[in-house]
DNA sequence: GCGTCCAGGTCTACC
DNA sequence: GGTAGACCTGGACGC
């Protein structure tokens, strides 16, 4: 399958504009050239894909020799399309990387497209798992998640599990067997309120709602704080939050030579200026050193 | 190998 | 509204 791709696009800055591509079913090469993901089609058809760009084609290859239908197929280019946000209009944050000289590298990598999970759930779940603790943790997590919830699609390659299944286990069962600690209420809570329709979260990428009002919706889930609704947010697609934690606090001494610790409230005066696309700008300050090459 | 300490966000109780 | 303490894990460190 082939999607033909805009001229601002581009596939490795996509791949590495964030860890995702770190976690599981996300797997990438080294060069972040070819992108594998597990995507469910439907309850019980999960794929095994491999993405890749040549020139102004997006080619998606299916593992496996799983035959898809041709309703199958659109499904599985639309959430390619969602997840690499093929069809974001980026030309407005560009215009304004143009302006400020250390930033014009942004358009000129074409950079700034944030990679996302087939689904707003698996977004909130893995970002649950990056709060308070290592990124070795949050691979441990979610790596057991998949392999021990997921199917099986191709060799050692799980899918995401969906609500219902997480929704079946035991605080105690997933404390043990996922290490999510003190976290597994908060997953298990999630997990039963999508299955008893009480949250909805599949809509937010398309929603209209203002964007603090879905802020909040974010931060009713219970494990999901300043931080995570931040990054959430710029899934979404809205950049008004930064998503701070201790790395980008660091990163941000760093790039703006600060001694000692720099407070939240400084670093969000200093991308103030950056209006509605402050959280994209403070992403590709803090991660300029990824795309250099 | 074992024990101790620390870092990492969020929640809740308390002031 | 602000703050302290608990939550849990992996990793670093000292012995």
């Amino acid at each position: 399958m082939t999607i033909q791709l805009p001229p601002n696009f581009n596939l490795p800055s996509t791949i590495n504009s964030h860890g995702w591509y770190d976690l599981p079913p996300f797997a990438a090469n080294e060069t972040k050239t070819e992108l594998h993901a597990v995507i469910s089609l439907s309850k019980t058809k999960h794929v095994a894909a491999r993405i890749r760009a040549h020139n102004s084609v997006l080619t998606i290859t299916v593992e496996n020799g799983v035959r898809l239908t041709t309703t199958e197929k659109e499904r599985l280019k639309n959430i390619v399309r969602s997840m690499l946000r093929i069809d974001e209009a980026l030309e407005e944050f560009y215009s304004l990387c143009r302006k400020s000289p250390h930033l014009r590298w942004v358009p000129k990598r074409r950079a700034g497209r944030m990679l996302r999970s087939p689904s707003v759930f698996e977004d909130v779940v893995k970002m649950m798992f990056t709060t308070n603790c290592s990124w070795a943790l949050t691979k441990i997590q979610t790596t057991q998640l998949t392999q021990k919830l997921g199917i099986e699609t191709a060799e050692n390659i799980y899918s995401f599990p969906f609500p219902e299944t997480i929704a079946k286990k035991s605080d105690l069962w997933l404390r043990k067997e996922i290490s999510c600690g003190y976290r597994a209420p908060y997953l298990l809570e999630l997990c039963k309120n999508l299955v008893n329709n009480k949250i909805e979260l599949e809509s937010l990428r398309h929603s209209g709602l203002p964007t603090e009002e879905l802020y909040w919706k974010l931060r009713s889930i219970k494990g999901i704080g300043h931080y995570a609704a931040g990054n959430l947010m710029k899934l979404i697609g809205r950049y008004d939050y930064l998503g701070i934690d201790s790395w980008v606090r660091k990163r941000f001494s760093e790039l703006h030579k600060k001694r000692g610790v720099v407070s939240d409230t400084a670093i969000e005066k200093h991308y103030d200026r950056y209006g509605k696309w402050r959280g994209l700008v403070c992403l590709m300050e803090v991660t300029s050193d990824w795309h250099e090459s």
